[in-house]
DNA sequence: CCATTGTCGTTCAATATTGAACTATATGGA
DNA sequence: TCCATATAGTTCAATATTGAACGACAATGG
């Protein structure tokens, strides 16, 4: 392959994902409860899936890759619906413990089950042994941007 | 597959799908010079890639699934740095002309030529013919999300 | 040839995000 | 031990986006 085409191509590839990472981000908007932001599921999502039982603030923001203040903002909201809890870490004073509540739990698994309809229908239409195989490329390229980033 | 296993590696793939998308749209932000927005450039690039004259702001909106009042904004600034003109369609009372002027284009020219070396250095550590064999499987998805769009 | 309905572009308040500044606390050498 | 530097979390102005409302004009079907 020409060094040209290689150049056209990854360009369009990494335009589709910019394009996808769109339609994905307001389309669960969409499905979510208006109170709830796809950042404030992220987070709810976060310690359904590794099943942590408590984060920092800091730890958060790097696992989602956002400011410290964007995740103030999204933890703010979360505790005002009381999805989460905020207390103080007795180990460091400097830091806080996020924790997940029953109702966060709830809000968590009823944001999940209004998302999966779609996702199931996506599943249909392209087939799941595609998403399979896209799946080692796409986090080769999540890692090399990664390392990138300095 | 079982459907839980498929499930769980789509929902995982669209997650790639949206950090990438945000690390590659942020260092895409640092490439560009910093009066020149990513959603600028989109507007610069789209003229040069599909070779149009004159787009009106209903179409450049529609083509990058922004509002009618995002693309106002963007365009604005695109007019006070140069970049763009836009005049009145002389067919249509309600409409308006964008056209690339000549700034516009060494802008867009010179955007390209920053982003270039990061692109060239991604398809060196993932290998062209990755990128090439992910595009038809991405192309579905964006088409599927697309069309589910209502 | 109107009346209805649709489209074009702008404006505005609201939302989510960043970067930078700040305070408080921790940590690791000299 | 103390100092320098690093980290935790908050706040704030600035930016980019949405959705809704609006006025102007276009298109279409009776």
């Amino acid at each position: 392959m020409k060094q040209e085409e290689a150049l056209r191509i990854s360009f369009q590839v990494m335009s589709e994902i910019a394009i996808i990472g769109h339609l994905a981000d307001t389309a669960l908007a969409n499905a979510l409860p208006p109170e709830l932001s796809v950042a404030g599921f992220g987070v709810l999502n976060h310690f359904v899936r590794l099943n942590v039982e408590g984060e920092s603030p800091a730890r958060l923001a790097r696992a989602f890759q956002v400011t410290k203040g964007a995740m103030t903002y999204t933890l703010q909201q979360l505790e005002e619906l009381g999805y989460i809890t905020v207390q103080p870490d007795p180990a460091d004073a400097r830091a806080k413990i996020v924790r997940l509540t029953k109702r966060g739990r709830k809000a968590r698994d009823e944001g999940v089950a209004r998302v999966d309809p779609g996702m199931k229908a996506m599943i249909q239409a392209i087939g799941a042994d595609e998403f399979a195989k896209a799946l080692p490329f796409l986090i080769k390229v999540r890692q090399v941007l990664d390392a990138a980033r300095d």
